[in-house]
DNA sequence: ATGAAAGCGCTAACAT
DNA sequence: ATGTTAGCGCTTTCAT
């Protein structure tokens, strides 16, 4: 008997079936529940799979049988590191689960996150993933008029779409300025980046300062991502206008670096004569110099948790509804003092 | 007439079509070929497709016509930085031509990916973007035997699997070397990382070394992803046991970054003491103390073109096969010495 | 443990 | 410019 010999993928289940002397129901079986099917049957389909290379048609099955194996996930910018972490939790996760991720991109920008969703939607994805709770007014009703399970992350808000996996940038910020003036800083700077958690974090630092009766906070807003080049100039332009001793705060570590970066480069030393403090805990933190000081954000868990929360509805699980704050810790290291 | 509203999506596009009072193929033509329908018929179908939410369900738009409009591209890892500004190029340039991207991370491991192609191809995407060109015989086979358009990106092979936008590592490590020799220097160190192309270039850098007649260069490798802290621990080792000045060459920014950290941590003067040489030009490059001499690797323009590829070949471009390098650029910062 | 029939929601290939 | 018909390749449901 001549096997057809071809990835060609014009081969369906119903050929293999064929070559197999069994029905096309059967070769589903054999791929989707094996247990189901007597070995000897299983190892004669499978042979059959091996010697034609047939690729199965996932597309034709998720029409079918209604389920994608399919999960969308929108980040707002795939080179911004500080969530590259949480997106890769996600999909090792979900790769291991066999599910694949479908990626899209919203710029920070709430239409253009609407936009994505009416794409994926129409993929019929069986979960989404989004980063940040702020969306616009229809993409919220339209999340909620479909049955498909989303997380949002990256952040908390008091009305989940769905389920939730974040924390509260606005704590973060106070904590921060509470923490500090723990440490007897009265002289702070502020560089943030403009996106809108590092804005929210910004403005609960700069409120909390200002209900100590700290009103002279020198601002500097950046816009675009955060990168190296801000920090050194952020402290460049606060030389020339601010006194000394300064605590430099930063909405994000790389900026943070460039601070520190630009201190090396005018032979300032930090943190004796400039303090600073970063956002994120990134994987360079621990090892500027000096070390920086700065919020730890596990966005690996954030993404674990997001992943897991998905997969465990996905089965069936239905158990409360997931909303879950993971916090964020404070690091000192050697760019603060520490009494 | 009562609109049935749902956006529940149990809608479909017979419901659309009955409550336009067209038939459905009207409905997938104002979906797919507007300009194909008389203004007064789109009007009409698109104020019931606005009405009701319907969400067009492609799943079984693409079974029918054998185009999914999906893109797998595979990454090595997405916490690696130096490939962001590809995939993030890639994911803009496929949106706006109404791909989506299909996303799988390899994890540096070839036998990964080809278990990983499996997946990718039984959702029968129209184009596959890969990293790299190292594939196992079978991956190659598998692709090779579909019809699907394929880009290779980030290197260059003498037998690509059909298009390729890439650059030559090996030439980028002898550039280095010569570049370097051609400044006088004579004592070199390598602080390598080990992954493929990483590899490729360590081993082309040494090898041009060598016929120069220079055979004492301390080699470190790391594993793992390049970090700012290997950069410091490498130049820590160094300086225990080689002599100044020193040349250190890095196949990664982020390693040249953590030298450059050590060296300012120690006070040693760069590029007096010691110079420093990098790979990638990432976007802290010319900002880190002093800037960052190093190699241009143009990482965006590396996704822009291979997207365009695929589009291209997808609307039936067909014109000569592509095979690009792109090459790459030396960029003479601080972090040597520019007689 | 395996099979037969029906259909998922859409579009290609013809009509008209 | 619009409609009719016949699938796409699989899985569901109900038999056997």
């Amino acid at each position: 008997m001549a096997i057809k010999h071809s990835s060609q993928s014009g081969m369906t289940i119903a050929d293999v079936a064929r070559l197999a002397g069994v029905a096309p129901i059967t070769v589903s079986r054999v791929l989707n529940q094996p247990a189901q099917v007597k070995p000897a049957t299983l190892e004669k389909v499978r042979r059959v799979i091996e010697e034609t290379g047939f690729v199965r048609n996932q597309i034709a099955g998720a029409l079918a049988s209604n389920r994608s194996r399919l999960v969308a996930v929108i980040v707002p910018m795939l080179t911004n590191p500080i969530f590259s972490d949480t997106f890769q939790a996600i999909a090792e996760k979900l790769a291991a689960a066999d599910y694949q991720v479908l990626l899209g991109t919203s710029g920070y920008q709430a239409q253009h996150e609407q936009e994505l969703l009416e794409v994926i939607l129409s993929r019929r994805p069986d979960g989404i993933i989004l980063t940040g709770t702020l969306h616009t007014e229809d993409s919220r009703k339209r999340l909620r008029a479909t049955r498909v399970p989303v997380v949002e992350t990256w952040d908390i808000s008091p009305d989940p779409i769905d389920m939730l996996i974040g924390f509260s940038h606005e704590d973060t910020g106070r904590a921060i300025a509470l923490h500090l003036l723990a440490k007897n800083y009265r002289h702070f700077a502020l560089l943030s980046v403009d996106d809108p958690r590092g804005s929210l974090r910004a403005k609960s630092f700069i409120h909390t300062l200002s209900a100590s009766g700290i009103n002279d906070v020198q601002q500097h807003y950046f816009s675009g991502l955060p990168t190296l080049q801000q920090g050194r100039e952020g402290l460049s332009a606060l030389l020339a206008s601010t006194p000394r001793p300064l605590m430099v705060v930063c909405t994000s570590d790389t900026i943070a670096h460039g601070v520190l970066t630009e201190a090396a480069s005018r032979g300032i030393k930090v943190p004796e004569e400039i303090a600073v403090f970063g956002f994120g805990d990134m994987n360079f933190a621990a090892h500027t110099f000096p070390p920086l000081s700065t919020v730890k954000i596990d966005g690996k868990q954030i993404g674990q948790l997001a992943a897991s929360a998905l997969l465990d509805r996905l089965k069936g699980d239905d158990s409360a509804a997931i909303y879950r704050d993971i916090g964020f810790t404070i690091i000192d290291r050697d760019s603060t003092f520490n009494g």
